[in-house]
DNA sequence: CGTGCCTTTGAAGGTTGTCAACTGTAGTGG
DNA sequence: CCACTACAGTTGACAACCTTCAAAGGCACG
């Protein structure tokens, strides 16, 4: 593998060409023209992330764009007892650092890694180029943050009006799509991207409520939990969680 | 007062012009010139709301983008059982509509009037074309969205973490800025803009548990209540109350 | 094989939600 | 002007859910 020193000074590794790279098909930029991906892959430099290393942390001045190449992060967020949530896994393909980006001020939440992760810098300059000579980039990333928005704010009804148990039920609903796999009788398994404590972060409450949860839920046959598999027989089982009424 | 008659059949009252209103100063709109303000004034349309009125429902299709000219709005989200909760108040010079604009789909959330509220309604083929012509805009309207969502994102840690003390501290702090005045003596008042009830759905509580923790801090002399007055004799002690360990 | 961390389990307590009843207030109609 | 109604707000009792604390179990790593 080709290795090239930056101007940053850190070592990075080249990996893909823009072009070639398979997490741009599911991104923004996939709109972009050869030039642009060219000028881009030019000007980018990738960076490599160990299991639990932190990309940036909440309140660090904003750096510029990240867009995940392999990999996976999470975007955690501290208060000032130092208790923290979860608020979004980032996979490939997917951009990190875009609110910072367009509010102007300093990370809101820490980016880290949950594996080994290759991760892809566009210093603002380069952003704010490309962002001025492609206007369906701005439109599509408009849309991004309008649909986190809108996701931030179901988060925010979920977390305060449902149970923990609802609340898991919608997590592995949608964790099925980018981490589960069906097998020939049609039993749904997930393999979790992240820890029991971090999944209690990602909804809000403690890891021995999820254990508890995660206990009640084998109990009822509606799924069951070795280490990080999630095996779930009946999906339907699981939708009816959302519909209960104690959810 | 001059009335005229829209296109979309209703009777409006012109109100201001764009150029005099007052609420402007306060908003992105601030950035445009003199022959943009006069487009924006030809193909607006007023709306007036009685208290309580729902200008756009939760699920309806996008109409286009409104902006409050007078009064206040609430922005309110319902799941499927009916539970709601306020996840912003709107007041004036402020855009509403902006996520569901951006995002392309339907309202997710419900924008009511909470007293007599006038609204500027600007049609998504003026906005398209306003934004075009204006990259300040787009620029301010990209800072307006990753801000909601930093906040969105604030507000789900100090719904999960905090007790609900502490958000009605908070919540009051933030009231402040548009709600608050300060006597002679120091003394601050806040004029709640809402009821007991919106205000158990702006913490993601209940009714109850507002009037309980309104008492506790009557009790511990942070603050008195008396229907939608608040009184607060000194703002350090609600400083305080963020800083707590129960908090 | 020991160490450290994550996870689980149990017990206890606190915060909040739920239900019901009561109060106060505003609006309505006689 | 006053009774009546309707509804928001309050209060109390109780229960449920969740957190906290403590300890044991499991697993990876040195």
């Amino acid at each position: 593998m080709r290795q090239t020193l930056t101007n940053t000074g850190r070592w990075r590794s080249n990996g893909l060409h823009c072009h070639s790279c398979a997490a741009r098909c599911d991104s923004v930029w996939s709109q972009l023209d050869e030039p642009e991906l060219d000028r881009l892959d030019q000007h980018k430099s990738v960076q490599r992330l160990d299991p639990g290393e932190v990309l940036y942390g909440q309140g660090d001045p904003c750096k510029g764009l990240f867009v995940v190449q392999s990999g996976s992060l999470a975007l955690r967020k501290f208060d000032d007892s130092g208790r923290s949530v979860l608020l979004r896994l980032v996979v490939a393909g997917q951009a990190v650092g875009y609110r910072c980006f367009f509010d102007g001020g300093r990370y809101r939440a820490q980016a880290e890694a949950l594996e080994a992760t290759r991760v892809c810098f566009l210093k603002p300059t380069l952003v704010t180029k490309m962002f001025e000579q492609n206007p369906d980039v701005v439109r599509g990333m408009m849309q991004r943050l309008a649909r986190e928005l809108g996701d931030a704010e179901d988060r925010f009804l979920m977390a305060t009006r449902r149970s923990v148990r609802c609340r898991l039920a919608h997590a592995l609903l949608r964790l099925k799509d980018h981490h589960g796999e069906v097998d020939d009788e049609g039993v749904l398994t997930v393999q979790l991207p992240i820890s029991r404590q971090d999944l209690a972060d990602l909804l809000g409450t403690r890891p021995e409520t999820i254990a508890r949860t995660t206990r009640a839920l084998e109990k009822d046959g509606v799924a069951s939990f070795h280490g990080r598999r999630v095996v779930i027989p009946d999906l339907d089982l699981l939708f009816d969680e959302l519909e209960l009424d104690g959810c």
